[in-house]
RNA sequence: GGGCGAUUAGCUCAGCGGGAGAGCGCCCGCUUCACACGCGGGAGGUCGCUGGUUCGAUCCCAGCAUCGCCCACCA
């Protein structure tokens, strides 16, 4: 190693991720790249980023998400895969409605004072000037994504790739418009979906109120948290099977106050144990009521606007806000003794996601997609497996949803999106045209006005695989790249986004759009609440990058993708940190005090070197298959503890007395299976822990690539000796007794056949005598001259191997436990029988 | 109401049918020639509770308790 080279790494004692990570990152973006290539005949590794929000910032989700991608991105690079990460960004209608609005607020304007045009200009410069911010914090990450060909879901191709999708969904008569119930919420002036609702408790009172039945002087009496809505009813319910009001059925009640005769139905929906068993029917404002009601062909009124206010339908209580009719009826009701009773009742109602306002069920006019069959598609490749949800389990949320699933409400009242690309002339003829067109398809007319709904966002998400590929025009990306590989998303939106991308997919690709669903973990707050920026809660990744490094933060993220809820844990990263930097320090002095003139080679020399080939052959083994199932968290511990306690606390210290010894054979012998580990080993960790690999692999000696482009290693099967693993762990402990013993300042013996394990330990360690006997069975540490204590010892020795010789004796464990375990025991009572007549021995010695 | 998951050392978590583990924290000893972001040694646990299956259960089964997340149209 040049001189200059090896100064450096004599004064770089500690590994300091913020002087190395940008350096390298632009190095790998300069001289490797991330693009893929279209042209390659190797086989593909694809997987698309879930594009996080254009108003986003890192956080927890993305930056664990980002470390798990990356992880597999780099793990199949280095498998020679043609790799691709889908890159960019996603529109989000409503949160960049929700920035851009409150900018306007506090300008003193609104966005209907500036009209839609200028509305959507604004958005479209702040957008320009804020940039996709979070784009950029991927890389501190050290994310390997395709960043020239970053995508936004409202770029020109991929407004055509969703207009496209809306045109043949709407000729194949899967999109069509209807009057239904819809989530309409107040502050964001638009529907939501139901999968945008939330539910909490609310505390309301619940409202008896008597229905006069036509014809007779009795009443029937229903139940209500929504008296006001009474002005829209349409029919009273009950039960087909409540012999109370069986003989009802048929007649007709009269509506309160509005004085509606309306039917008395029987619907299975009814409850006869909730209330009265008797519900008034509301279709106008309802999701249940409006179901029934089509079951029933009932009319649909409305008596509520859109501006919360009540409508001109509802007479005298027109331009009233709601809550206030509602008390006006109450007072009504009383006044004409139709108020049965009122209690407090306390119900989930229904919430915005985003705004948190209170869900109104209005009905209106909007843009439905039938899902029925695309569902089933989707479904079947779920049920045959040719889908796998990792884990498992997270399947039943995906079923769940999709076997009940129901028409989709893809119109919303926004500004910021696709606009629907539907024409509307003076007559009411629709066009629906990918490009706009200049006159009415059925009637010519050129005065056309477009339908100003824009789609729900998650409409443009679920063709995020292939439109981000330049679908739908055939091409060399899209042909080599769809379908993906994997998913890695967290459960909250496996209906939202998964299972759309999965029906879309199939239904435009005609394939599949990746195989493996990968559900992550969720980070909660140390506290075990979520963690969140309005509970303050969160933690934000770039501090967490600063102060662990890259590859401490992905190394304590991936460590902590166990279970489906986990709590963050800073000791993780400060793991991960540590062990980063231990990795750098095992390299100084590997490159630092090996022989310079040994080609780097496995060299089973004694018995440490057969012991570290084996544990280096099964921790690569090992940590690469748990990396293909998914289980970061065992492969991550696998690196750990292969890195930290076998090769340097066991392997590095048992060499230096070769290294630092008279014989230059033994020491070039030991530098060349030094080396080879530690490059192999460093190679391991880059898909987890980039940076400070890369850096290492820079000094490790020859002309090399970047190790992100460098082959992952192979586990030397050959290598792998599971005894001599096995008798390791028995000499280790063996070594920690004779050092405790040399602690209490007693002077230990340890008594050894030749070759045994990390005696080089011991004929290094203070106060311990090392006996070589070649009649030993076993690694044995007595005190020198001290009878009790070697009686103790002999005890012990003798209690083990009648524990395992009982234990083989009982026939019940012979006959049940696997032959493995019963060749374990054996062995152990082997061992300790060989213990003890060496204790025996020496005993006699004495 | 339904689904999923958790309950193991002071904290965060592994282990999931045959002798209770890691990291951090704590105690003792080390300026040992890679690393004090270190080295060596150590203390600390009736593995939530109750039953069952088994020669044997932290691990499997049932029930209970507590906590978390998701889904859900009881007016």
């Amino acid at each position: 190693m040049a001189g200059a080279r090896r100064d450096e790494l004599e004064r770089r004692t500690r590994h300091q991720p913020e002087a190395v990570e940008a350096r390298l990152f632009e190095r790998w973006e300069r001289e490797c790249g991330f693009s893929g290539d279209p042209e390659s005949d190797a086989e593909t590794y694809v997987i698309a980023l879930p594009p996080p929000n254009v108003t986003g910032e890192l956080h927890m989700g993305h930056a664990l998400n980002g470390s798990i991608q990356d992880t597999l991105m780099r793990l199949h690079r280095m498998r020679g895969r043609n790799t691709l990460w889908i890159c960019g960004t996603d529109h989000a209608s409503i949160a960049v409605h929700a920035v851009i609005e409150k900018q306007l607020r506090a300008e003193g304007t609104t966005r209907i004072d500036v009209g839609r045009e200028a509305f959507v200009e604004r958005v479209w410069e702040w957008r320009r000037e804020t940039g996709a911010t979070i784009i950029q914090q991927l890389k501190r990450l050290g994310c390997t994504l395709d960043y020239d060909h970053e995508r936004f879901t409202m770029d020109e191709g991929y407004v055509r790739a969703v207009m496209e999708m809306f045109v043949r969904l709407y000729d194949k008569g899967l999109i069509y418009r209807d009057n239904r119930i819809v989530n309409w919420c107040p502050g964001c002036g638009s529907t939501v979906s139901d999968l945008e609702v939330r539910h909490e408790r609310a505390a309301d009172a619940l409202y008896e109120v008597r229905y006069p039945i036509h014809g007779t002087d009795q009443f029937l009496t229903v139940a209500t948290v929504r008296p006001e809505t009474i002005l829209a009813d349409t029919a009273v319910a009950v039960h087909p099977d409540d012999d109370r009001y069986r003989h009802l059925v048929g007649k007709t009640a009269i509506v309160p106050i509005v004085g509606r005769e309306v039917p008395i139905i029987a619907d299975e929906y009814v409850k006869m144990d909730f209330g009265t068993g008797a519900l008034k029917v509301t279709p106008g404002h309802d999701p249940n009521d409006f179901e029934i009601g089509r079951r029933h062909g009932l009319p649909e009124i409305s008596v509520i606007g859109f501006d919360g206010r009540m409508s001109a339908e509802s007479g005298e209580f027109a331009g009233l806000a709601v809550g206030e009719a509602r008390q006006k009826v109450i007072d009504r009701l009383f006044s004409e003794q139709l108020l049965h009773g009122e209690r407090p009742y306390e119900h989930e109602v229904g919430h915005c996601d985003r705004t948190g306002d209170r869900i109104e069920p209005l009905i209106s006019l909007q843009w439905f997609m039938q899902m029925d069959s695309l569902a089933a598609a989707a479904n079947a490749e779920v049920r045959s497996g040719s889908v796998r949800f990792v884990p498992r389990n997270q399947e039943a949320i995906y079923f769940h949803w999709m076997d009940n699933i129901r028409p989709w409400c893809i119109s919303r009242q926004l500004w910021w999106g696709h606009q629907i690309p539907v024409w509307y002339c003076p007559d009411g003829h629709r066009t629906v045209s990918v490009e706009p067109p200049t006159a009415c398809g059925e009637c010519g007319s050129a005065e056309l006005e477009r339908d100003p709904d824009v789609l729900d966002t998650w409409f443009s998400s679920a063709l995020w695989p292939f439109a981000t590929l330049g679908w739908p025009e055939p091409n060399e990306r899209l042909a080599t790249f769809y379908p993906g590989n994997v998913l890695v998303t967290a459960r909250d939106i496996i209906n939202l986004w998964v299972a759309r991308m999965l029906m879309m997919g199939i239904e435009f690709m005609g394939e599949k759009p990746f195989s493996d669903v990968y559900i992550t973990s969720i980070i909660q707050a140390a506290d075990g609440r979520r963690m969140s920026k309005s509970l303050g809660t969160g933690v934000n990744p770039l501090d967490l990058i600063e102060q662990f490094g890259a590859d401490g933060t992905r190394y304590g993220l991936l460590k902590m993708s166990s279970t489906q809820d986990v709590r963050f844990s800073e000791g993780m990263l400060d793991e991960g940190a540590k062990l980063a930097n231990k990795l750098w320090n095992a390299a100084r002095f590997v490159l630092l005090q090996t022989d310079p003139e040994a080609e780097p080679a496995p060299l089973a020399t004694t018995a440490e070197d057969r012991w570290i080939l084996s544990r280096l052959a099964g921790t690569i083994d090992e940590v690469v298959a748990q990396l293909d199932s998914y289980d970061f968290a065992a492969s991550v511990k696998g690196l750990y503890g292969f890195i930290w306690n076998d090769f340097c606390d066991w392997y590095v210290e048992a060499a230096k007395s070769r290294l630092y010894g008279d014989d230059e054979a033994a020491r070039r012998q030991v530098s060349a299976t030094l080396v080879w580990v530690l490059e192999q080993t460093v190679a391991l960790a880059h898909p987890v822990m980039p940076f400070v690999t890369e850096e290492i692999w820079g000094f490790l000696p020859g002309e090399r690539a970047m190790l992100l482009v460098s082959p992952v290693p192979e586990p030397q099967l050959d290598h792998r000796d599971p005894a001599l693993e096995e008798s390791a762990r028995n000499d280790m402990e063996v070594v920690s007794e004779a050092r405790r013993l040399a602690g209490e300042g007693e002077r230990p013996l340890v008594t050894a056949a030749p070759g045994s394990l990390f005696m080089a330990l011991l004929e290094r360690a203070k106060g311990v005598a090392v006996e070589q006997d070649a009649a030993a069975a076993a690694a044995v540490v007595v005190a020198r001259g001290d009878r009790e204590s070697l009686e103790a010892k002999l005890k012990a020795a003798v209690a083990e191997h009648e524990r395992a010789r009982s234990k083989l004796a009982n026939e019940g464990f012979l006959a049940r436990a696997p032959a493995q375990v019963v060749d374990a025991e054996r062995e152990k009572a082997e061992r300790f029988a060989g213990e003890v007549s060496d204790i025996q021995r020496r005993l006699e010695a004495l």
